[in-house]
DNA sequence: GCAAATTAATGATTTATTCAAG
DNA sequence: CTTGAATAAATCATTAATTTGC
């Protein structure tokens, strides 16, 4: 054990740098929107940490640019929509046996993706795992309903995607330890127009909204 | 509205394959189970993805990354050690009220912690995933078996951390959305060793590191 | 036929659980 | 045991298909 901590030395630590580089690696040129005004931060504020809430909010915007048009594939900021050669080379993946890519996998993916459509890498990422869980519980509504097949209940059959190695099926491993790497970007989304703000419900946009949960 | 776009591509990638379906779910959400089957793209070599990592191996990066005292914190090892400093700026922060960074915060945070020692976004991240979560199962436990007579090995209590008296309540705990923006770096991290299958695994080197391509 | 209202589907987050290193 | 790390489960939130009323 000895895991002793004296957490009082924390105090003080902020006033021991008074100039902090805060040298913010402006990582990969990912995603150069966002002009962000130079937040270059000589001094970490920890308040500032504390309530980031109720940031920048977005105002300004006298732009009116209500979207380009944009068909399909950069839809200006909500949320991930796929195409259908996305969806069905992640779908052709899945089969394929592909569960949690990795950091690399996930990368390489997007990249391919990308080819139809915007996309990130976190989208990847969540939609294998939703896609895992509902082909699960999907299966397993059925299981309940249907009559129970006792063994070999995997309708898939076989996948002959010829992988030189073996792809690791496993259907439902539970628990792998794979390290996926993976960091966190300099900048922040903007939430688009999520109600965060407490009360004042917009209720002239969706009157009646009966919320089924 | 209604911009249906149907991507009509070179088709046949998939065609060659035996006897799966691919049935694209994605294609009308709501009711007509079976719609077309038209999937098309162009080239996209599979194999290269369905890698079943059976050998990360750290080619290429070879030695530069080696570099093994490392300066101070981790003596090469897998996870992060956090120092005291480290540990009791979080707690600070922690009882300052924050819980869930966003990205813009655990940079700066790791940016600013990264002068204790090595450390990573993740860290920082997984560090109030699972204070949080642990502080709230201990203070469940307490309120449950208060009279409960643990031997509770002297909890170090060298900090007070008043509970939950100047901490917010609920408030901030029902989820709530936050947009953290994120992504994978580039490179992969090894897996720790844990097959039983000894195998035999390059697990030296690691290249670890937040300077990914 | 169109557009608002419903509803199914699903992307994105948070919480709970589990595994493993030290 | 403690706790960092990772995954699974729960659930919030938004998009798009479908239904409905005109």
């Amino acid at each position: 054990m000895g895991s002793m901590k004296v957490h009082q030395l924390a105090r003080g630590f902020w006033e021991h740098e008074p100039s902090l580089t805060l040298s913010c690696k402006r990582l990969r040129p990912l995603a150069p929107k966002l002009a962000n005004t130079d937040h270059s931060v000589t001094s970490f504020d920890l308040k500032s940490f504390i309530r980031p809430d109720s940031g920048p909010r977005k105002l300004a915007s006298s732009d009116e640019k209500k979207d380009s048009p944009q068909g399909e594939t950069h839809p200006g900021g909500t949320r991930w929509n796929p195409t259908q050669e996305q969806i069905g080379i992640l779908e052709m993946l899945y089969r394929g046996g592909m569960r949690t890519p990795n950091g690399q996998q996930i990368e390489d993916i997007t990249a391919q993706l990308s080819r139809y459509g915007k996309i990130e890498g976190k989208n990847v990422f969540y939609w294998f795992q939703n896609h895992k869980a509902r082909e699960r519980q999907k299966q397993k509504r059925n299981s309940l309903g249907l009559s129970h097949s006792p063994r070999t209940p995997s309708p898939i059959t076989i996948i002959s995607l010829d992988t030189r190695g073996e792809v690791e099926k496993d259907e439902d491993s539970p628990y792998k330890r794979k390290c996926r790497s993976w960091s966190f970007e300099c900048f922040e989304l903007e939430e688009s127009r999520s109600c965060k703000e407490e009360g004042d419900r917009t209720l002239e946009l969706f009157p009646l909204h009966p919320e089924g949960r």
